[in-house]
DNA sequence: CAAACATAATGAACAGTGTTCAAATTATCA
DNA sequence: TGATAATTTGAACACTGTTCATTATGTTTG
């Protein structure tokens, strides 16, 4: 079946160039942006050929947000072998911030907007796989803190998502053009120094 | 001058009827539905009657995100009497909280939504008192706290952020429906022990 | 090779959005 | 009452996501 494997492979390819333009547009010029009409264009087809590939916006924009966790998750696992848990600890959490204030628009779509969770729940999947690991491989590293003797009189489940929470929320706060805005202070810097004072209370003993 | 003032009156009276129409529909049906055309619809104008009285909808928006803040000040302000700094903070992080997942459009236009930001730009106020209040009074507050001998080693304006952005992306993970998708657990029950971790942290001298 | 069929791409059309502005309506004044 | 000023209107514009009959292309078959 030489021409069928053909005809699926160039399907994919299609599919796969639509995502791209979409992530371009979408990376360079944010969601407002980031219309079928502009994508289509971007690779000279027409609306209707987008709509044979994806069946609506919001999957598309499920689709980036996907590739925006696997590139997360492999700089995540790049730090596995960082063997001190609150190290990696710390470690994780300034990739994560790292990738959040270089990707903004891409943050933006993996942990604020509506899309891809209304795609998730409109396929009832009733499970957000790529949050769920996220989180998992935060709560295990966590975990070997607590083992190690740090977050005394903490529990597990709500401790991580405290961590979870402070980080993503300084993140969007600088994303939503909020730091400036209310503290008067240059974001960048106050980022940094806001994630140190994070960690030197998370590290306390 | 009775009739100028009358109508001075009753220009107000509209340009607050807008803002109820708009506030309603906007509590209850959320940013999707809060169209021009719904909210003249809800008071019986024609949609050139609210361009009449604001110059377009991120006007509106901005109006409505004072309101926000108004309410939030005064639950705030309530908390002034608190003596003992580090009981007023946890008690601000409640009322914050408490106003987040109780108002969750209004919070999320308050410090997620772009079109107050973009207003305020538009207009050049460069000023986004609002905010500055608000964190000033949390800034004020953690001050007091290490006055009295917490949070040793950190500075005040890293540290009100870190609190802030603790308090915010918890909330803003709730609104944006990460929170039960991602860690599995029930959603508003982690809200409140997440809480009482935090706070155990912060508390400790 | 041509005709029949299957697949893929198209773009006009629809319903919705925010926004504008000449025209109609209403209120005030002389 | 008639002229003038203020207010309200809604059709029209440019945009959005989405649909689907039509066209074009590719494949198979007699």
């Amino acid at each position: 079946m030489g021409i069928a494997d053909r005809k699926a492979k160039e399907k994919e390819e299609l599919k796969a160039l639509i995502l791209g333009s979409a992530k371009k547009l979408f990376a360079e010029k944010g969601i407002e942006e980031t219309t079928i009409r502009s994508i289509a264009k971007e690779i000279d087809y027409s609306v209707g050929t987008v709509y044979v590939y994806y069946k609506d916006k919001t999957e598309i924009l499920h689709d980036l947000h996907q590739q925006g966790f696997t590139q997360l998750g492999s700089e995540m696992r790049a730090l596995f072998y960082v063997s001190d848990p609150m190290e990696r600890l710390k470690a994780l959490g300034r990739i994560y911030m790292k990738f959040a204030l270089e990707n903004t628009q891409m943050y933006d779509l993996m942990f604020n907007m509506k899309a891809p969770m209304e795609f998730i729940k409109a396929n009832e999947e009733n499970h957000w796989k790529e949050g769920n690991d996220t989180f998992g491989a935060l709560r295990k590293t966590v975990k070997e803190c607590i083992d190690h003797g740090y977050f005394k009189g903490h529990q597990l489940e709500p401790l991580s998502f405290v961590i979870w929470g402070s980080v993503h929320g300084m993140c969007s706060l600088y994303i939503r053009e909020r730091v400036k805005a209310a503290t008067g202070q240059e974001p960048d810097e106050l980022m940094n120094s806001a994630y140190e004072d994070l960690m030197l209370m998370l590290s306390r003993k």
